[in-house]
DNA sequence: ATTGCTGCAAACTCTTTGCAAGTTC
DNA sequence: GAACTTGCAAAGAGTTTGCAGCAAT
């Protein structure tokens, strides 16, 4: 991701552009897997240690605000951002605290038929979310 | 659950029974769904607002050590307590900290079948959970 | 010049830890 | 009585907030 490019996705959204701003916005996009705060306050310390914590936890509410990026709630208390949209699935790395996004349009399929046809009385279903918990092994 | 039961169990974990952990263990078995540290201590003291907040914790130390309840790791940072073992889904709803149980055999042997067609390459599955995300509605 | 952003520091929540006093077996 | 458990208080991590000064438009 170009700083160009951050440049104007900051600029849409009326977002005055700011050093802090765009060092926080291409630290994110150099995340690849679902940062958290605290990884992405580590992430930006080590470009920029002169960056606030307050500054950086303001910075993010400001662009889940606007849009830009997206606050994840897992479980109440489990905040993860992402910048992605689209339904996807994760696999969860044991011994390890990766989450490697899993995207297959016919597990999409095969949940949104099953959830059609089993409906679960009185919820309404904003999404079905798959976690898929293992490890990496030698084959 | 009734109190000489929670003695046996403590008895048989060779754990001292202490008004404390009774109450605590009490307290777990009576919330219904994954509680985390914090709703465990808001519920313990709504009967005994005099056991400390460090006893709780310890206490949870110990019952998730000797294998009382698990503690059940969803990302790395979020914390739930259980007593169940059996694979399930979850309804997460919306607005809510509320977490509830969706068990569906046919979903499982579903996901069963998938992931046996679909393989993911390198990566050895341990369990697949799926979380419904949504929120109730009047009918 | 105006508006809004940053950095700092204080404060708050949740959790962990050490230790002296108290409790269980 | 020995061993373990509790309560208290201090401390640490992560996050939020207010405000004065500063930067972007």
């Amino acid at each position: 991701m170009v700083t160009n490019q951050i440049r104007e996705i900051l600029k849409d959204k009326n977002l005055k552009i700011t050093p802090q701003r765009v060092s926080i916005l291409e630290t994110i996009f150099s995340l690849n897997n679902h940062p958290n705060a605290q990884q992405i306050i580590d992430a930006v310390h080590k470009k920029n240690p002169n960056i606030s914590v307050g500054t950086i936890y303001k910075t993010l509410d400001t662009f889940v605000e606007t849009g830009v990026i997206v606050k994840v709630r897992h479980i109440d208390e489990s905040l993860r951002y992402d910048w992605r949209v689209e339904n996807h699935h994760h696999l969860y790395v044991e011994d390890d605290n990766q989450i490697v996004d899993y995207i297959n349009d016919e597990l999409n399929l095969l949940l949104e038929d099953f959830f059609t046809k089993n409906r679960i009385p009185g919820f309404e279903i904003k999404s079905v979310k798959v976690h898929i918990n293992g490890k990496y092994i030698q084959e």
